[in-house]
DNA sequence: TGGCTTTATGCGCCATAGCGTATATGTGGC
DNA sequence: GCCACATATACGCTATGGCGCATAAAGCCA
């Protein structure tokens, strides 16, 4: 599933959807005129980074945002255990 | 929809369902620990916001975020312009 | 195992989010 | 018009993201 409620969730997310584009997290780079470092922290959940680096990562991957309310969701809650 | 591709975007998703649920800016800053401005500068769209300030007034207001892949929108393009 | 690609870290620098506190500006209701 | 309540701004401060640049650490595959 493809529901994120933190940014580690968020960031794991965009790791499959950039592997299932075979792209690199440098082409993801390229594209959005990030550097590939930040990238990695993106993908690795890190708390502080910010809405524009999401965004220009999410156009880079020709993906969107849904809100939604949440979901009774048990996996969901175990996943932010691990 | 609540669709978003941009900060703006989300920004104005949120102030929805803060209002939908009779909330103030206030209430939501303190269930999330944030101030009432920081809330505001989130539902202004400021791009600069960080992800654990988006996850946690998402939290505050029972959402949760999907990633999806995009899909044709004029109506959101046609958006992004307003 | 060696060698190449990919991803994670480090360091110094600058820009800025979020903080506390406070005030200004809206915005409705009476 | 007045007055609450709500939202937007301001100021000085500290913390940290993202930068360039560089390197370390994994992964991967022949």
């Amino acid at each position: 599933m493809d529901i994120a409620r933190s940014p580690q969730q968020l960031g794991a997310i965009l790791r499959r959807y950039r592997k299932k584009g075979s792209m690199t997290q440098t082409d993801v780079a390229a594209k959005t005129q990030l550097r590939q470092a930040t990238i990695s922290a993106l993908e690795s959940g890190e708390v502080g980074t910010r809405l524009k680096t999401l965004t220009d990562v999410l156009a880079a991957l020709d993906l969107e945002l849904v809100v939604q309310p949440r979901r009774k969701s048990l996996p969901s809650e175990i996943e932010d255990l691990i």
